[in-house]
DNA sequence: ATAACTTATCGTAATATTGCAATAACAAAA
DNA sequence: TTTTGTTATTGCAATATTACGATAAGTTAT
């Protein structure tokens, strides 16, 4: 027991469950609000930017690159990151749908 | 060593990331798409939705409340879950302004 | 009062995450 | 080739999460 039982749900909210588990920690909330800054930046930039060691910060990118939050292209000897777009598109759009249907609707609360 | 380091960030970055945290659980996310759908519900009926025992149906509605993505209130012997609106709303907004930041802009990537 | 119903809490085992020092891996420059 | 710059990986300790049986705590019905 103690692992999450991923069988047992759709890949729709696995996915879900997914981005926003990447989301879930307030140092990757910093990189990502700190790329909607600059737009696109090294992991160096990063490092400098927020009070984490690299190999701490590089794990989180990781985290955010796996969850399809973050794409990095090869830029010389450095990576250069930036948001995915589209993921963000997707996590407007899920929590848009879930505002509508609630819209009109009176319950126990 | 091991703990966040939440201190070294701002109160609006916790706050996000605490919310994305609670819905990083496909458990959760499950749970919400229910109350989406019947807009009210006791927790029986999750444990009867749901392939998880009562406690850790229970447990998880604990987290949706303390993160202020559902409301309670006792109807009866029951309790009556919602869904927290205003806190949906929330996400909304946050990822809608960084999807309108990052509009009309080319990156490396 | 007692039984039935509903939800929360406790305790615990299994698993996952967080953070970083040390180090590896790789490209570019000297 | 050696050095420098940059990022990833490994290994480990501290902490957090997940799941559930057992049980407590509350309300309603009998």
């Amino acid at each position: 027991m103690g692992a999450t039982k991923t069988e047992h749900f759709t890949d729709k909210q696995n996915e879900i469950a997914t981005i926003a588990k990447a989301l879930g920690h307030p140092a990757r909330i910093a990189i990502l609000e700190y790329l909607t800054k600059v737009n696109e930046c090294i992991c160096g930039d990063i490092v400098n930017e927020l009070p984490l060691a690299q190999p701490t910060v590089s794990q989180h990118l990781k985290e955010l690159k796996n969850a399809g939050l973050i794409k990095g292209s090869i830029e010389g000897s450095a990576i250069c990151y930036c948001i995915e777009e589209k993921t963000i598109e997707k996590l407007q759009d899920y929590f848009a749908h879930i505002s509508i249907n609630l819209e009109q609707k009176n319950n126990c609360c």
